[in-house]
DNA sequence: CACCAGGTGTCTT
DNA sequence: AAGACACATGGT
């Protein structure tokens, strides 16, 4: 089945900028890939995989454009249902920046990031293992990372277009090897060919292989990822920080770019160096104090201030005369 | 070679 | 509650 369709600029609310929404490095999955105009990926609609093209003139009333590719038959209805949920359509940006005027420390930001929305996930476990792979890590080399896994470990489907895999399941991550042989005593012949060997090492996670293991174990057998939906914030956080590699942190991610609770707020370092220079003198704020400052102070809107303060804390500039 | 990248786990004060 | 340190990997 092949269709196109579009949304109309009516049918949601506010900018929109697919490059930087899908570029500004959201824990909830790596970037799509570009292929001409189009941003394309494989999402699951109705548990069908679904390859999805889209492009959009960013901050625009041109309609959003949008190819659907897929082997079962599946209503556009639902297809777009999916989109405007992983692509934040659904959020009333008008509003959001009547929020951020309000406080003339936010303000700033808005033009900085119009059209920068959630890019929620398509696949909450995906999310989970994305954000235990961020940390401490560069945003492209995780990037890279859960594309070697999806390579190494997903389902391939092949398109006119390119190959796709899905993102793992969590029974093929918990029984994957962290190490298919042994580096220091394998024979140097065999070590050549280490990009190929099916092990999580061989997909550049790091010492991290180990938590996505121990993830993927609790994920089939304590925590039902489903449940974590319906739980209020706070017990979804206490709930998400039980699974190892799982910081406040890591943690507020998944909920945000996961699941889209509106009140998380991850504190990083460039959320603590910026919050710091806005609201606390330049003081040193502990990551605990800084989280609940955020989520007091916020609200509902603490996890789209966190995304608007931390890419315009990264791109503006304002931060280069005060790292540390 | 040192230091950093969207921190966390573990072990000490 | 707060500080020190290791941790894979790749880039500058």
């Amino acid at each position: 089945m092949k269709t196109r369709f579009k949304i109309e600029s009516h049918e949601f609310r506010g900018a929109f900028d697919i490059e930087l929404t899908i570029g500004s490095g959201q824990t909830s999955q790596p970037a799509w890939s570009k292929n001409g105009k189009y941003f394309q990926e494989l999402i699951s609609v109705d548990n069908n995989a679904c390859l999805v093209k889209i492009a959009h003139k960013p901050n625009s009333d041109d309609p959003i454009d949008i190819i659907a590719e897929s082997k079962e038959q599946i209503a556009e209805e639902q297809i777009k249902a999916r989109i405007m949920e992983i692509f934040g359509l659904n959020d009333d940006l008008p509003k959001l920046y009547d929020f951020l005027r309000s406080d003339p420390k936010l303000e700033p930001t808005i033009d900085f990031c119009k059209g920068l929305r959630l890019f929620k996930a398509d696949n909450i476990f995906e999310s989970v293992v994305c954000s235990i792979t961020s940390a401490h890590n560069s945003i492209r080399q995780w990037n890279k990372a859960i594309n070697l896994l999806k390579e190494k470990f997903g389902d391939e489907y092949k398109f006119s277009s390119g190959t796709f895999y899905s993102f793992p399941s969590p029974q093929v991550l918990a029984n994957a090897p962290e190490h298919e042989f042994d580096e220091e005593e394998c024979d140097p012949e065999l070590l050549k060919t280490r990009a190929s060997w099916k092990d999580l090492r061989s997909c550049r996670v790091g010492y991290r292989s180990k938590y996505i293991i121990k993830a993927s174990e609790m994920v089939q057998n304590e925590i039902d990822l489903q449940k974590v939906s319906r739980m209020d914030y706070e017990t979804a956080f206490d709930t998400i920080l039980k699974i190892p590699g799982v910081g406040p942190k890591v943690g507020d991610c998944i909920l945000l770019y996961g699941y889209g609770f509106g009140k998380a707020f991850p504190v990083d370092i460039w959320i603590s160096r910026i919050v710091a220079k806005l609201y606390f003198d330049e003081k040193n704020v502990s990551n605990p104090k800084m989280r609940k400052f955020g989520i007091e102070r916020f609200g509902n809107y603490a996890g789209y201030t966190q995304l608007y303060l931390f890419h315009y804390a990264r791109k503006s500039g304002l931060m280069k005369t005060l790292k540390k």
